[in-house]
DNA sequence: ACCTGAACACCGTTCAAGT
DNA sequence: ACCTGAACACCGTTCAAGT
């Protein structure tokens, strides 16, 4: 039924580690049911706290909100980050797998992205939250620079020749947006015809980054 | 302090036109005060009715939420359309209009472009809502076409030979995901160093289309 | 046909009081 | 220092009853 407990004592589980458990409860809730449904009263329930308890590790709702889109954004980062060092030395090859993981990261986690990304949270509130994360050990410092790992793509591929020859965060810029924008799109079923399964999701996708490499304009 | 009420007559406000007004105070609160503070029993309060009124006309908030997301999209699909006519002929300027229209749509209404996108309202009951409002004649059948109307741009400058020759619904595509991100990026306030003005987001916009039509590798 | 008022189950948040 | 229980003001939704 519920999550596997921590069998060392009660000690641990209702003392101290209050915060863990209600962040991994959210984080699940959050999973299973959907923004919606994620109540701080319910969270409270579910690890079997008073519904006043949250309020000691977290200024309020958006708070614990907050703190359960860092481990979404830093997957982000981690992805970023795999994309350049799996394909060494092809900045090109590593930008449309930046684009394939961003892709299939929205999809595995819908929720988790909507959240991060559907201005339900301030950007205050969300900064204030990782601080206290990072001060907390739970998080390293860059796990919110995933538009900092794909600018660092984009800058060997330009120092190298391959890319054109333009502002780096500029050109970031552009292909952070291009897969964010379908990312969106895709979660918000916005298209007539959306493709069917993960492998056309992927094909789409790598289809997208090549036009985004190549340009709308015709190459004479 | 309040929109001026009909003049007419009480039967006016009370009776058949409740649709009307929900819609109308509901819009309102969104703009001026956020989505998480629009509350179906303060659009009845504002309208001055019954907090069981609106279930009269409408299944549920969400269904409200619905219905009020259709004149920004509608809007959208204008916005695309008028980017064409104003440059005719020019599909390369059309495309970069376009591209501007968006973000400016964005940044004008930014509550309305995120519940429009966030994924509060479920694409079905959006179109459900549409249905009904289309038969109530408020809004015409290609209301929601915005990315018909993008696509149009597009297929006039693939057949002119200005764009690629590439499948015309895979760029349009390309482009909406690359405003579109940019759009979403830009209102969730995800940049570190934001565009501070109008001015210079309408700069950054442009530049962001030109990369997008020239595309990110070296044009040999 | 359309609206009201009371009722229900559920929130987020606060605060005195407990351990 | 951390948690509980009661309390408050507010929701969304339903339904019998009114006009």
């Amino acid at each position: 039924m519920s999550v596997e407990k921590e069998e060392r004592s009660d000690r641990t589980y209702h003392h101290g580690d209050l915060r863990a458990a209600l962040l991994r409860a959210g984080g699940k809730l959050l999973v299973e049911e959907g923004v919606e449904n994620l109540t701080l009263r319910r969270v409270a329930r579910e690890v079997g706290v008073s519904h006043a308890a949250p309020y000691r590790h977290f200024k309020d709702k958006e708070s614990l909100l907050a703190a359960i889109t860092l481990s979404g954004f830093y997957k982000l980062t981690m992805l970023m980050k795999s994309a350049k060092t799996s394909n060494p030395g092809a900045p090109r090859e590593q930008l449309v797998k930046a684009g394939v993981n961003y892709i299939q990261m929205a999809l595995a986690h819908p929720e988790m992205m909507q959240l991060m990304f559907g201005g339900t949270i301030k950007r205050v509130i969300l900064e204030q939250e990782f601080e206290r994360a990072v001060k907390l050990g739970e998080y390293p410092r860059d796990a919110l620079d995933a538009f900092e790992k794909l600018e660092e793509i984009v800058d060997v591929g330009v120092e190298s020749g391959t890319f054109r020859q333009k502002d780096v965060h500029e050109l970031t810029l552009l292909a952070w947006s291009t897969v964010h924008g379908l990312a969106m799109i895709l979660l918000g079923k916005q298209l007539q015809e959306p493709p069917e399964g993960p492998e056309a999701v992927e094909a789409l996708t790598k289809c997208l980054c090549e036009d985004l490499l190549l340009g709308v304009l015709v190459r004479s």
